[in-house]
DNA sequence: GAACCGATTTCCT
DNA sequence: GGAAATCGGTTCT
């Protein structure tokens, strides 16, 4: 494997400016032939505590508190009561920041990457006891099949398919992803090109006011395949 | 302590 | 186009 620890330094601006240096960069999970390697392809920023589409905007709390740390400590938290989602802090500590992390396009153990997707899928539940039972099972068997059978450019094409897919969980909340011996942790590309990015609007932050609902900071690298597909419900045609 | 809701994904009609 | 799944945080009582 390559071995470039990504630079700090890289990330000790607000979100919005980190942006494009976090896209390409790789995310590793594990090392020797078991890795898991993936480029990263989609970003959100979400700013300081001013930013109304943030989690920040309440202040330090139990959940975001990482999120007024240290540049390059990972902030993980739970969506829906079922994904996780990877964000990369940025900004100087007292100042909240950090990079939502929305799609990969994996480089290498692409097959443990649809294992563990798999292994989501069989997730222990909080209420195993409820009587729906056999309706979940055969629910999960169908997605189960549809894994098995799922193109590579769509195994981490999300911001909860990237926490399946890596094994990503509440328990990476705060793990550094800039130190070289973090199980979970961040690489810089090869010295790639001067690659084309477009921007968009955030996704899912509906419920944030102008002007922060329409600011451009999604990002995302051009012709990326693994680019995730907007939820319908959010806006496309 | 209870109500409300989300930085999502998937399936159904 | 509509809604379910599923639960910890945040906010209110």
């Amino acid at each position: 494997m390559t071995d470039r620890p990504f630079p700090r330094d890289l990330l000790r601006r607000d979100a919005p400016e980190a942006a494009g240096n976090l896209l390409g960069a790789r995310l590793i999970r594990g090392r020797g032939p078991s890795a898991r390697v993936g480029r990263i392809v989609e970003v959100e920023a979400y700013a300081g505590q001013e930013d109304l589409a943030s989690h920040a905007r309440f202040g330090p709390t139990t959940r975001n508190r990482v999120m007024f740390g240290s540049p390059g400590l990972a902030y993980v938290y739970l969506v829906y009561g079922m994904y996780s989602c990877l964000n990369v802090v940025t900004g100087e500590p007292g100042r909240a920041g950090a990079l939502l992390v929305r799609a990969v396009e994996p480089l290498a153990g692409v097959e443990a990457m649809r294992e563990a997707r798999l292994a989501w899928l069989e997730r222990p539940r909080a209420n195993e006891s409820d009587p729906r039972g056999g309706f979940g099972a055969e629910r999960i068997s169908r997605a189960r099949r549809r894994i098995e059978s799922l193109p590579e450019s769509d195994m981490a094409a999300g911001p909860g398919l990237v926490c399946a897919a890596f094994s990503i969980g509440r328990g990476d909340d705060s793990v550094d992803l800039c130190d070289p011996g973090s199980d979970l942790r961040l690489e810089t590309g090869p010295g790639d090109d001067d690659p084309a990015v477009e921007t968009g609007p955030r996704v899912g932050i509906g419920y944030a006011p102008e002007p922060w609902l329409s600011r451009p900071w999604r990002y995302w690298l051009k012709g990326g395949a693994a680019v995730s597909k907007p939820p319908r419900s959010h806006g496309g045609t």
